[in-house]
RNA sequence: GGGGCUGUAGCUCAGCUGGUUAGAGUGCCGGUCUGUCACACCGGAGGUCGCGGGUUCGAGCCCCGUCAGCCCCGCCA
């Protein structure tokens, strides 16, 4: 199917099957060796290489000639024919390496400038600085890393449309064109020409339009939708990203999950790998108090244990400082047993102690296990007797820091986590996909420490914890789930509230008056009373599970043309300023910033 | 918004404690070469040391500012 009116195969598709046929290729010269009386062209497309063999004994001295003067990465059409190679001179790195084409016709259709940055690279070579990867793009797309990125990406997108159309979903389209919806990230707003004054959002994502999608009967829809947040950026997240996005009536968060395992199972086949359904599933608090974090790594143990009881009733363990701040509120001596690693130097040590004072932790404490030796920074409290109640045995480590959850917690996942770089232990499993349930539904705001959505306005409460909508927010659930591959968010979703005097209620709670209510909302609360089934749904981040199912390093690779840290796109410029007379068009002033 | 790292030839990098004419590999250009596959060998060209200012007899190197890329914190309902 890949012949065309000007060529006959792939490059990189020919085989020893193929030898005795004549071919036409097209493709970008790879690299050129010559000999002097014969020349050898590494020719290049999607599928791979082929030796293009320029030699007398079959081609005029004028092709010979060409084919010296030929600049790297011209675009030329070669016919030839598939000539089996001489045991000798096989190449087993190429797939293509066990045949040449020996060229007869040879056409240089698109002359190339020397590339700005290279494409072929030899073993060892770094890749140039991704600005100028980025800066030079057509160049690094022509890399066969990228390519075969992009190729995996393209089927993982059909996969996941194959088996959602076969589980019966509709792929519909939402607008790009939308609300501003002054909750969550920052919009991206383009601004309209026919309206003075007013402005379209580009969707954050098609939260709202999948919901009125279900109140209008279509029972099962997904989408890969593009979304948009103007937040700043991290190696795994751009500006603009791609959702698999889900939504089905009459279901249950059990049906939902369900779903969901299916296209997960579906995409790591694509990728070659086998995962087992169903997912582990843990609860929010469960994975708080065990990892320390909503995206726990399972690949490996290192739990987080509670020692607070052993710093109250025995006396050991902690000196009189962390006695005193167990005394604070809420405050906890928690910690990790790292098996093996009295190992750690101070220097290990004091990496762990940088990590756990980024996000604001104690400590960490420290005490190691050799022989009968017990050594640290609380060695003096503690003995081999107490260390081997808490399981800490010969040659382990124990790390400890005391506070409130909301402290600990997140120094601990630091801590386990560079535990686990360090260590490098093996895996107990390649691929650990879990579900994390029963999200809180509010969480405190940081600053006034009234609750705020930990999620989107529109996730149901926890049946089992309605009552506590009012009378404590905190202790309300939501029927909300994630999904987390090896310690990475997959994405997430949840069971959406149907009821309009449960969604104003909890608007009410978000601090909006009624009025404001009317006003952002109203289009989905007219729509929720029109007769809304239950419904729930699921947003996989595309782009990551793609970068990670390629292993890739960063997002960009898994995106053709991605913008960098400072949200620019460096290959064609933008953003860039508008012309006054399309400002005026827009009726827009620029203000510029001040200082 | 805050912090860190990086910026020297087309590309990847080296450049000592501030010292005289800024180097290497690769690519590019020219030459030799009929079995290479990162071809080999010989020769050559190629520099706004990101940009601006300062210190100094003297700055690629030190200081201040700035721009860009990457990473982290905040942020990402």
């Amino acid at each position: 199917m890949t012949r065309t009116t000007l060529r006959t195969h792939r490059c990189g598709a020919l085989r020893a099957a193929d030898v005795g046929q004549r071919v036409r290729l097209g493709g970008w010269v790879h690299r050129r060796r010559d000999l002097g009386g014969i020349v050898f062209l590494d020719l290049r497309d999607r599928d791979g290489l082929v030796q293009v063999a320029v030699g007398p004994g079959w081609a005029s001295p004028d092709l010979v000639f060409r084919a010296q003067t030929v600049g790297t990465e011209a675009v030329v059409v070669v016919e030839g024919e598939v000539v089996a190679r001489p045991p000798a001179m096989r190449n087993s790195e190429l797939a293509t390496g066990d045949v040449e084409v020996h060229a007869t016709a040879f056409q240089v259709v698109g002359p190339a400038e020397t590339p700005a940055i290279p494409v072929a690279r030899g073993k060892g070579d770094e890749l140039p600085a991704e600005e100028l990867r980025l800066k030079h793009r057509h160049l690094d797309l022509r890399r066969p890393e990228l390519q075969a990125n992009l190729i995996m990406r393209h089927r993982l997108a059909q996969r996941a449309r194959r088996v959602l159309s076969e589980l019966d979903f509709l792929e519909i389209e939402t607008p790009i064109l939308t609300k501003p919806t002054p909750e969550g990230a920052r919009d991206y707003l383009v601004p309209s020409r026919v309206h003075p004054g007013e402005f379209y959002a580009l969707p954050q994502s098609p939260q709202i339009y999948k919901q009125l999608l279900m109140v209008a009967g279509f029972d099962r829809y997904f989408q890969l939708s593009r979304c948009f947040r103007d937040e700043d950026l991290r190696y795994d997240r751009q500006p603009e990203f791609t959702q698999i996005d889900i939504e089905a009536s009459f279901v249950t968060q059990d049906d939902v999950l369900a779903i969901v395992e299916a296209v997960l199972v579906a995409l790591w086949d694509e990728a070659g790998h086998r995962i087992e359904r169903p997912f582990t599933r843990l609860s929010w608090r469960d994975a708080m108090e065990r990892y320390g974090t909503d995206k726990p790594d399972l690949r490996y143990d290192f739990e987080i244990k509670d020692f607070s009881r052993w710093a109250k009733t025995d006396g050991k363990i902690v000196g009189e400082a962390v006695r005193q701040k167990l005394e604070g509120k809420d405050a906890r001596l928690r910690g990790i047993v790292v098996p093996g690693g009295a190992a750690f130097s101070r220097k290990d040590i004091d990496r762990l102690s940088q990590e756990v004072k980024q996000v604001g932790g104690w400590g960490p404490a420290w005490v190691k296990r050799q022989g009968e030796q017990v050594s640290g920074s609380i060695a003096k409290d503690a003995d081999v007797e107490t260390l081997g109640a808490l399981g800490v045995r010969d040659g382990d480590l124990a790390l400890l820091t005391v506070g409130a959850d909301q402290v600990t917690s997140p120094a601990l996942d630091k801590v386990r986590r560079e535990v686990i770089r360090r260590l490098a232990p093996a895996p107990k499993a390649a691929h650990a996909l879990c579900w994390v349930v029963d999200f809180p539904l509010f969480e405190p705001d940081p600053e006034t420490g009234k609750p705020v959505f930990a999620h989107h306005p529109f996730t149901s409460p926890h049946p089992d914890d309605m009552d506590k909508l009012d009378s404590d927010p905190f202790a309300c659930r939501a029927l909300h789930y994630d999904a987390v591959y090896n310690g990475n968010e997959l994405g997430s979703g949840s069971i959406r509230i149907t009821d309009p005097a449960i969604q104003r209620t909890v608007f009410r709670h978000l601090g909006l008056s009624p009025a404001e209510v009317d006003a952002r909302f109203g289009f989905l609360l007219t729509a929720l009373a029109a007769g809304a089934p239950p419904h729930g749904g699921f947003a996989i981040g595309f782009d990551r599970t793609a970068m990670l199912l390629v292993g890739a390093g960063s997002m960009r690779d898994v995106i053709a043309f991605p913008k960098t840290t400072a949200a620019r796109a460096l290959f064609e410029g933008a953003p860039a300023p508008a012309r006054p007379e399309d400002l005026a068009a827009l009726h827009i002033k620029v203000v510029p910033p001040h200082e």
